[in-house]
DNA sequence: AATGATGCGTTATGAGATAACATAACGAGT
DNA sequence: ACTCGTTATGTTATCTCATAACGCATCATT
């Protein structure tokens, strides 16, 4: 994303989590992976701990970076098999414009999501588009849609204010 | 893309350029670039060429290695400049969601692009969405969306018969 | 305990894209 | 035609992103 020099906004529309709140979601995706004999395991864990601290969409090697207690870093395939895992039960996605990854940020476990970003701050804001209609009617000459991505460009309202 | 082992279909929608067509629509290019004081460059043209021949979505390091004439390949930033210029000229689309990239199968320079991608034979077929202002209202508060990336997954008309 | 399935640690490599710098081609103005 | 600023190309090296492959550890079931 180019994002001009020009910025002057804070990053993040999503304070990311600390402390009391922090450890709630946690407890929240542990009584998810129980519900269905999924194992939240250290390193997904861990990783699911980091997207959710984060202020914004985070690099697959900035979480290998930041994956160690103590400043050591994890290596690549750990921390891409706790993303595969997470995206798999829903607790964070992909944003493919971005080569970046967040946590969920809506209740539903198997809902489609889409995100709008912002050209400016970087935030990116998750929210559930009622496809269904709309893609029917749009796509071309009986493709039979199963998925969908879909991440819009432009202005957080931040950043079109300044 | 997790395309099955079991696909028997075709690849391709879109059968490829060749001869006297593909001829035609080098030379529409030509005065497209003319039209508005822009240069299409033999790499440029080349590149352009290799899309519009292909049958599909191509990864830019199967240009690189198809672009020279007698099978030499190019050197990376000679193909991502010219797909750069394809893309802002209109005359070429990223997909995000395979890493690959098509040549402009309608006729608007400015268009919005949007794709549905066969998982059973990787066809992409383009289509262009007309939901912009359902969109801008589906957007979560008060985000101002300039552009959208849209990219569905499915089965294409052939696949489903199959 | 033996078995099978799943997950992890580790090494190495593959795939995708760009930075940086020098050279070459163009094109407007003289 | 020459000069100069601009745009594009050639080249080298490097950077970012992601996965293959293998062996060991862990867990649940028998
Ligand atoms: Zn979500
Ligand atoms: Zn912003
Ligand atoms: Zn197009
Ligand atoms: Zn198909």
């Amino acid at each position: 994303m180019d994002m001009g020099a020009d910025c002057h906004h804070e990053d993040g529309v999503h304070p990311g989590l600390a402390g009391p709140v922090l450890a709630d979601a946690l407890v929240l995706a542990e009584r998810r992976c129980a519900a269905t004999q999924e194992r939240l395991t250290a390193p997904r864990r861990r990783v699911l701990e980091l997207l959710l601290e984060s202020d914004g969409p985070q690099k697959a090697y900035d979480l290998i970076a930041a994956f160690g207690a103590h400043g050591e870093p994890a290596k690549p395939p750990t921390v891409y098999r706790a993303l595969e895992f997470l995206e798999r039960l829903g607790f964070a996605h992909r944003i493919e414009s971005l080569n970046a990854y967040v946590p969920c940020r809506l209740d539903g476990q198997g809902h489609r999501a889409a995100f709008v970003i912002c050209e400016c701050c970087g935030a990116a804001e998750e929210f559930e588009p009622d496809f269904a209609t709309q893609l029917a009617a749009a796509a071309p000459s009986g493709y039979a849609v199963r998925s969908v991505t879909l991440e819009a460009r432009g202005l957080c309202p931040a950043c079109q204010a300044g």
